[in-house]
DNA sequence: CGAAACATTGAGAGCCTTCAACAAACGTGG
DNA sequence: CCACGTTTGTTGAAGGCTCTCAATGTTTCG
């Protein structure tokens, strides 16, 4: 396997990146049969775009963010992962993208695939593959998302999705703030929030606090949604 | 491999969508050592959203379109292919996109994988995962365009990424209109219009001819994609 | 308790869309 | 080859949705 040195990152605004992982705590490591657990705290960057790759992830528990920076600042999160799923597959041996805990969290590292000379894996697990199609298909959606529809209909959309893998299907905890939401659905955290409060005036959700959201009318949401 | 029948696709407006593929020409089919090659011509449907997915396909020549249709007739182009690329693997037996001849083209089909009852192929070719990786790739970057960047470097990014795979690299030649232009970048087709006209004004681009731009000032529009 | 970070709300501006008219390109049949 | 209709593309004007800027409220945490 031939691996490329990590490309300096070019210049840009840090302000909104998580700090690096080998500031302050160091992630605690946990040996297990299957592979090598780490932790890390809330906003702490698993790995950075421009980075070596030389490994993929599977969470285990909490929420971690894949997300992109241009180079005045803006950021677009390309996807939240929970526990199951896999991140960090890159197509070379440098990273497309930054990961970040958006919660405290726990994820299990692989060691990155054998590659042959022309850079095709030499060996796939299954289970991989069926998981890399599923990342796939989550991407096109969102970009149905982003491309075209209205802040109304993308924060019913990321509403309902998150509503899915809650306990209860009507109560939904967010581990992510405002900003967040808003650059994983193209807003700014104004927007979020004025059209959070708009379909709490309009009857369909309640917010007893920030993090939770009650949804009261889930009809009302998914007629929204389309 | 168990096979799902396909589900019946909702209703909706049809006016964008493509000739489905057994009215008037069918596909030419020809036999060759690695697989069946079928030709489509311009604006035909190749599959349609919620059609059984039994195969995936390669672009031998020509360009196809994959997208996603919402009810009310708003499309989103996921990503243009052309030769060499890889279009129609799915998570599951039913097709979550529609894949459409932008302009008269050639592509292989290929079996599809043999799945076990989890779901997940038995086999995997390696250069496909590879092909698989590069499409996750392209659709997360695709995502950063639609969520944080406005209409000119949308379009600026649009003109770079394709003049990269024309032959000149000064003259793209556009398979595509205006609207498929909109559609992939999640804008209107005036908007893409006015937005070209004002680069040609401002000297950066030309425009001899409909589906002819030739870029006269690359840096500047290198420096609008930032 | 106080400071800092996060969230909400308001006012105004700007970008993109919508609606509409016109122009250009294309294809078809005479 | 030209006439004509259709499709595609361009341009203008007006409006709306979202963003920006700003102030206030809320939560968190030392």
């Amino acid at each position: 396997m031939t691996v490329q040195l990590a490309i300096p990152t070019p210049s840009r605004d840090f302000s909104q990146r998580a700090a690096a992982p080998w500031t302050a705590v160091g992630p605690d490591q946990t040996e297990t049969a299957s592979g090598c657990i780490l932790r890390f705290d809330q906003d702490r960057e698993i790995y950075g775009e421009g980075e070596e790759a030389t490994s993929y992830y599977t969470v285990v528990s909490g929420v971690v963010r894949t997300c992109k920076f241009l180079s005045d600042g803006r950021r677009q999160i390309d996807a939240f992962h929970v526990a199951g799923d896999v991140f960090g597959i890159e197509p070379g041996a440098v990273r497309s993208l930054s990961a970040e805990a958006v919660s405290d969290c726990r994820v299990m590292v692989h060691r990155g695939l054998s590659l042959d000379k022309s850079g095709a894996p030499l060996a796939v697990p299954p289970q991989l593959f069926a998981e890399v199609i599923r990342n796939l298909t989550r991407a096109q959606e969102h970009s149905v998302l982003l491309g075209r529809r209205s802040a109304l209909e993308k924060v019913a959309s990321f509403l309902l999705g998150w509503a899915q893998q809650s306990a209860s299907a009507c109560t939904v905890a967010l581990a992510m703030t405002r900003q967040d939401i808003g650059d994983y659905l193209g807003l700014t955290i104004e927007t979020v929030s004025r059209t959070l409060s708009q379909l709490e005036r309009d009857g369909i959700i309640e917010l007893p606090s920030v993090r939770q959201i009650r949804i009261t009318d889930i009809d009302a949401l998914t007629d929204i949604n389309g």
